[in-house]
DNA sequence: GTGAAAGCGCTAACAG
DNA sequence: CTGTTAGCGCTTTCAC
């Protein structure tokens, strides 16, 4: 292994000198700092981790934690998981990976023993377990969602609330008066997911000041499921136009059942996803959709993460503002019979 | 920051003492190891990492590379990067997450800062520019997928060329004659993606051993360009009766698309897909398939590392067998007309 | 603009 | 069974 006293040796100058022309912390002449790259360059030498960290008291590692489940959406968590690693490296940072199982002993784990230098956290409670630790701790932190309170905290989130109220804008726009929610599976309504909680907030009110109908029902399994679900709403709202799709496994099963029963999309009836683009275009009907930013989502928690780090920036909740694309799923509604 | 200094003076013992108590690496007596413990707790003391890889040589972290593309099946990825990082925990180590954006630049830095004691690398091309760099390098990696060549590596697979044959067994067993593939983007053939054609060989292989005849078509798109690999399929081969997918967004397009044509499925066209079992039960028809085992694939590549740090156990290649479950999906070929 | 030297917190001989 | 001590490779004063 080379190391950085044989670079300074090889260099003819002192390991100081190297240490900084490495850091640019003091301004060197351009002599002895050709000198010093050509001899890293060289001798192909990688500076010790380990020893960096001791000394410099940063290891240049953020953590990322994502959640363990995988009922969630899964491309999502990791297009998230991607941007955050490559604009983490872009900042001069390695991305450690925790999975949400070890819960809040992770969060003590990697702060207490300077594994890494700050953490990013996905899949947030609306009162989670992990929270006190961040507010506690020194070391710096950002969330990608929204807890319940978020004083002391940094989060990045798609504004979930204007998102749900979005969709039932959209709707409403064209006259439906009758909308049905496809919801993401129980399990995520019953323990309080933030984006959950919120997109169903927004639906609801904005359902209300627009003097809409709306039916919530969490979705789970395949098409049977589907069926059923269906099955329920027209018999409670038989003059149903409108659906807000916010589960990615239930739109193909949504689509196709629609289908079957002769119900015309968008003639008859109008869906609207909550879902990446990706999906959105890639269904058998192109869906008017919410999109999920989850590159941006990622892109920003990193920023932000990385300013804290430096010092700039303090606590702040970035809400992204949501944006509607009109595709080939969402048209007038048919006039009442 | 409490450190091991403090620990030593609280519980009365010397540092060297409270090392050993942590590693386990000399006997020491229930007396001393219990105070040590018992102020181990009180301080809330957790090792410095960068000291510890300082003085130990060994970081207790591996380095896990995941692919920066995201044309390929998504989940597996996410799933296989789920299994190791629990996976590696369980054995003591945290888990760097690089993207192949760095390229072989990654196993550079990582191992030469000593960052990770060790790495796995996913989306292996046959021959990727990565291997020289593992074969001269004395730290150890584990290779998810499987290059042309293997001398002086380790790597844990799924057995594509079994999974391919099984594919055309199950079918030519069916009384199926004409066959059809359903591939993946035609971008993963052309940068010769491992587990990509060693399943075309083996779904060739075991059709010309069989008799069977063969038509192989990359796919990528929505339902329009699923509509027209479906019509030049059945101009090519009118006969086609067994459809091979390998290609999660391949299933719903192709299911559908027989559906339009009048095609029953199993009664007039038999399915097989490969791909992880969540997929294959929550299609409008479940299918049979082979199963993508990405926990296991993830868990065996950990546990080979773990052994090669521990020093048992060489290079060496793991290559799951495949397994065939029936659905719903396939019966017998139609009576020829 | 450059050097010398004192640690950072821990591990692992070496001694008893 | 336990203590003493010499580094691990780097950063950062302090001095010139």
């Amino acid at each position: 292994m080379v190391t950085l006293a044989e670079v300074a040796q090889h260099a003819g100058v002192s390991a100081s000198t190297v240490s900084y022309v490495l850091s640019g912390k003091r301004s060197i002449s351009a002599g002895t700092r050709q000198r010093v790259e050509r001899s890293i360059r060289e001798l192909g030498y990688h500076p010790n981790a380990g020893a960096r960290a001791l000394a410099g008291k940063r290891s240049n590692i953020i953590a990322l934690m994502i959640p363990l489940r995988t009922d969630l959406y899964v491309p999502v968590m990791m297009e998230i998981a991607i941007a955050v690693t490559t604009t983490a490296r872009a900042h001069g940072y390695d991305v450690l990976l925790l999975t949400g199982e070890e819960g809040p002993d992770a969060v003590r784990r990697v702060i207490g023993s300077g594994l890494a230098d700050g953490m990013i956290l996905m899949d947030v409670e609306l009162a989670d377990e992990r929270l006190p630790l961040l507010r506690e701790t020194a070391r710096p932190s950002v969330l990608i969602g929204l807890p319940a309170d978020t004083t002391g905290l940094t989060c990045v989130d798609l504004d979930w609330s204007a998102t749900g109220a979005l969709c039932v804008e959209h709707l409403a726009g064209l006259g439906h008066r009758d909308i049905a929610v496809i919801g993401e599976a129980p399990a995520v309504y019953e323990r309080h997911t933030g984006f959950a909680e919120r997109t169903l907030d927004g639906l609801r009110s904005r359902a209300r000041a627009s003097g809409l109908r709306l039916l919530h029902r969490p979705y789970e399994g395949g098409y049977d499921a589907m069926a059923l679900t269906l099955a329920r709403i027209f018999d409670e709202r038989p003059a149903t136009t409108g659906f807000v799709v916010q589960n990615e496994s239930a739109v193909e099963p949504l689509l196709a059942l629609l289908r079957r029963q002769g119900r015309a999309v968008p003639e008859d009836v109008s869906v609207v996803a909550v879902c990446p683009e990706q999906v959105a275009v890639q269904t058998s009907v192109r869906l008017t959709s919410v999109a999920i930013p989850a590159q941006e989502m990622g892109r920003r928690a990193v920023e932000r993460l990385a300013a804290k780090l430096d010092g700039h920036g303090g606590d702040e909740v970035v809400l992204l503002p949501p944006e509607l694309t009109v595709r080939s799923s969402s048209g007038p509604a048919p006039a009442a019979s």
